[in-house]
DNA sequence: CCGGGGTGAGATAACGTTATCCCGAAAGGT
DNA sequence: ACCTTTCGGGATAACGTTATCTCACCCCGG
């Protein structure tokens, strides 16, 4: 048995696949012949034009099915000028991202097609995706910057290119830009742990060149220097290596901390892995499918993805329309979602 | 200083983005004008032809500049009758799909820009998202099909669609694939078990109208019967609801199940989560970042990714290359990562 | 019976590239 | 000095669509 289970009855079956050798695909041009009218009548057929009668619609869409007509819509796209497509340049593809889900949608609502593609954390990548999609004249681009550098993109916005950038300005150029508002999320977290009586909290985060990183460790050192708090031993940024992570859970605990705040996802996973006991008290940036996994659940600060995605998209049908409108810089309001890890008193 | 501290010297300021108001994009005839050549040599220029002069060289690279040009592919594309494109439909772009990307980096290798989109498990928005590809003139697709009826794949097919599913096959249509050993990875989970003591496995899968699942489900009822082992209250599929599953693990337990194999990765985490105690003895099919974080941490079987990954771009480049070359079916082992959850014996 | 307006359909010119030819000039051989 | 070869570079025709005209035709009022 080749496959596991046999299959006979599952799908209708359509027979052989006819896999014609090299022929030319058909175009308007035949199918035009075929039908024996003009060319442009069956274009008019193509796009449901009202002004060409019964008979003749019908010989075009016999002779458009007896040839497999398919139309194509690189020449399509050359003749209007516009692809009805949207790019996005995402770090990776492969993970979760549910603003790209969010974008995806509300792409399809305005009836958008979005195509993707990984930048993978690489800036020489990004640039490739990005001017490559440039080349394809997507209407736009959804882009979720890496790096420091965008001086590539300055021709491609004077060349006429629609761009949204999310998560993380653009730094050093001023387009529009979807962000949560980072420093509000930790600002929460600080004042929930506080409320439960803590005193000494830690916050461990992903390395500091990361503009959000960078963003909600700035605000959680205010929210310390704010609560009369020492920071001593008390702030951990940094790659996201699980060695790193424990070593710094183990000096924050050494110094007093009875809690700790965490800098995304990836990071409470690996706060949680290096915690030995349940008695600190965890907030999470990032909501995720874990979070709830965990004893007791993890409260997190949440973003709100479908309004990221959504309003990437209404900029960005915006900036389309109107190319030349100022630019706008969106904060989105994250919310703390108290689930059992973040209610914890410290200990007496 | 390593990392953190002061970014002010980081973006280097583009300054203002010229936004130009409504004016045309400039082609090669304008560069032409500009630099005072012929448009062929302009071409030339910009496809790196050796035949061209230095002295013209730079001036049409000058102009280029001067212009703010930028070549614009669909022209090319429709020209050369290729895109230099792939596809890639899949059920989700925003979960994790490591073998997304293992497409992405061999596509990437051969010079073949991808770009995804998501079916979101609906057979009709594949078809939408399928046939949008194919309008676009994609050298190729990579599949992961949902659903029973693929016939409107078979014009595309006719027409010249070079298409490779992966995950699970076309059903009912004769296309390249390429698909897990799911069979070998159920066996091999239920000898580890069975070696270990275990008599009394249970399985909860996913929904059987899902090729995989199905497959698995079928593996594991064949596994049981070789075995000599009764299938009372034993295998649970259907779909992935947290209820259901604990359903499914109370009811095994209540009937002496002291072992369960899952059924993909999400269904792993509802099961560690239904299961009161660490007793039972657990083998997840599909890795995952979780899998090592639980405690034990999670014996499963792995899924080889890279190869899937890698195999579809080789059939897919082969295909079209060769496009009434004879239909390959390629199976990739499997193999079982020992972790722990998966070597403790049956309770005495 | 004729002219005018509406209407369905065809010829033709774009859209921005690359490929096929062809030509003019420079170089080299006798 | 002239013929041949080479080679850089220019005119022009595709690629497969859609948009702009134009035109033939029909219907109807005057």
């Amino acid at each position: 048995m080749a496959f596991g289970g046999d299959h006979e009855n599952d799908g209708h079956m359509h027979g052989e696949v006819n896999r014609r050798a090299k022929t030319r695909r058909p175009t308007m041009v035949d199918v035009a012949r075929e039908a024996g009218v003009a060319l442009r009548t069956v274009s008019r057929v193509v796009n449901d034009d009202a002004t060409v009668g019964a008979e003749l619609a019908r010989r075009v869409h016999d002779a458009i099915a007896a040839l497999g007509y398919r139309p194509d819509e690189r020449a399509r796209h050359l003749r209007l000028g516009v692809t009805g497509t949207l790019g996005a340049a995402v770090r990776q593809l492969s993970h979760v991202n549910p603003v790209l889900r969010a974008v995806e949608r509300a792409a399809r609502a305005a009836d958008l097609m979005v195509l993707a593609a990984s930048t993978e954390d690489d800036e020489r990548l990004e640039r490739r995706v990005v001017e490559s999609m440039c080349r394809r004249r997507f209407d736009g681009i959804v882009l979720e910057p890496i790096g420091a550098d965008h001086g590539y993109l300055l021709p491609e916005l004077a060349a006429g290119l629609s761009l949204v950038a999310v998560d993380r300005p653009v730094l050093g150029l001023d387009v529009d830009c979807v962000i949560s508002d980072n420093a509000a999320g930790i600002r929460a977290a600080y004042a929930h742990l506080a409320g439960y009586g803590h005193r000494r909290i830690a916050y461990v985060g992903d390395d500091e060149r990361i503009f959000t990183a960078q963003e909600r460790a700035t605000a959680f050192r205010a929210c310390a220097a704010e609560a009369g708090a020492a920071l001593d031993g008390m702030v951990h940024t940094g790659p996201i290596e699980r060695a790193r992570i424990a070593d710094a859970v183990a000096t924050a605990r050494g110094r007093g901390a009875t809690a700790v705040i965490t800098g995304n996802a990836t990071i409470s996973v690996e706060v949680v892995r290096a915690l030995p006991d349940r008695d600190t008290a965890i907030v999470g940036f990032d909501d995720s499918e874990l979070a709830t996994l965990l004893r007791p659940d993890l409260t997190v600060v949440a973003q709100d993805d479908q309004a990221i995605g959504s309003t990437a998209i209404d900029l960005l049908r915006a900036r389309i329309a109107d190319h030349s409108r100022p630019v706008h810089r969106v904060t989105v309001p994250v919310e703390l979602l108290a689930r059992g890890s973040g209610e914890q008193p410290p200990p007496a």
